[in-house]
DNA sequence: GTCTATAGTCGGATAGAC
DNA sequence: GTCTATCCGACTATAGAC
């Protein structure tokens, strides 16, 4: 099916299914979404989960499938940036810590960027139950796009304190980094009352985004020149 | 009702059914959560939630308010400690800038201390499906510990940036910290495969800790005498 | 591909005996 | 306080007309 085709009648219904399952599973959970309320948002017949994905349960992974392509997508262009960069100054062309930090920024920003997108409230309450209790619809989601992010940032760490790419330390670090804009989503509801917001809108993500740059830049400060740059260990 | 009291079969009955609660409420979320397994569960008739609780919703209430409950006793040493060294060193007797920072890992590595507790596997589900959708149990969650939790934290965190306390910078950075932990528990799945780790179990912890400690000294370094704490705002 | 109608199951709540 | 029994609403899936 070509993404230029005009669509049917039948991939109408599927998009309008993707798009409320999106919304009423990631708000209800799978369980607590009926298929009444399902067919209602997408305002097609109930009948046709049915057809269309074979019952309540082939949707949701059809969500996720979703999902994971439109993440993938958003992700691609500054990872690729990253990769090619990196690439690059490991070729000598360019100061490796700058360009490393430089990509891990990036990262972070994109990710706390989307915390604004309205629609990523649903993904991320979706994501995050998965999370909980992994099932099909998980490994969808880690083999799309999250061990390629996990794995590059991990590099990107590596780079940046001298660790081992494939050692504990990097790949910890670079769960704690994402953790960092993982809070404001996981813990969306202690953040709105701890720091007094009303909502996570276009000044508060800057404000997040201003301080993940001043942790970065502390944690991994430019190293004197001369000096290795591997960490401390205690 | 003193806590020294012989508990009554009806007392046994209400602990039974907030144990299961917590568990089955934990793992399949309030909908799913059928009156059925949970008087299952607890090995009680299922018409006894109507009776001690008034009904599903006023057991799952319950829940929070034992969790609540039982998260603010765990907290309320080292809050205690961290509270007093920290007047301490401000009256002069000691270094403010190493306690703090001491009392910010011991309260970090105490929740990582958590991942390990098996109970507190169902506590986290459940706090974490409120903090997306915050209803009466995500109150009684944040009047009884986040918000007390969250403010020395930040207090914490302002001592050792020189920042004002009440300013939203040290707040941010709280979050930030706490997402280095939370990410361990809110991304448990990704963290598994990420890590090749099959379980979190005490070799995990510590090596969690490890990181968060590393994190910590890089990001908030002594400062070198004589010369202000402040950090630099590009 | 879409619709109506319904079969079959399971949910929460509660009345009333003990 | 605990139990059995039951009411009634809501659910998913599907058969069959169009």
């Amino acid at each position: 099916m070509p993404a230029t085709a005009k669509p049917t009648r039948g991939d109408q219904t599927r998009q309008a299914l993707l798009d409320a399952g999106t919304e009423i599973f990631g708000r209800d959970g799978f369980h607590a979404a009926s298929s009444r309320s399902l067919a209602g948002a997408a305002q097609v017949n109930q009948a046709l989960i049915g057809y269309h994905f074979g019952g309540k349960e082939g949707l949701y992974l059809a969500v996720f499938e979703y999902i994971a392509d439109q993440v993938s997508a958003s992700m691609q262009p500054v990872a690729a940036a990253a990769r090619q960069s990196l690439d690059a100054a490991r070729a000598g062309d360019g100061d490796l810590h700058a360009t490393a930090l430089a990509a891990l920024e990036k990262i972070l920003f994109g990710f706390a960027a989307m915390l604004g997108e309205e629609k990523t409230t649903a993904w991320a309450r979706l994501i995050l139950r998965e999370q909980q209790d992994p099932g099909p619809a998980f490994d969808i989601l880690y083999g799309s796009f999250m061990s390629r992010l996990l794995d590059l940032m991990s590099e990107l760490v590596a780079c940046l304190t001298g660790d081992e790419p494939g050692a504990d330390a990097p790949r910890l670090c670079a769960l704690t980094l994402m953790g960092q804009v993982l809070v404001f989503r996981a813990a969306r509801a202690a953040t709105l009352r701890h720091m007094k917001w009303s909502s996570i809108g276009e000044k508060e993500i800057g404000d997040i985004q201003r301080q993940l740059r001043l942790n970065l830049a502390a944690r991994f400060p430019a190293p004197a020149p001369g000096r290795p740059s591997e960490e401390f260990q205690p």
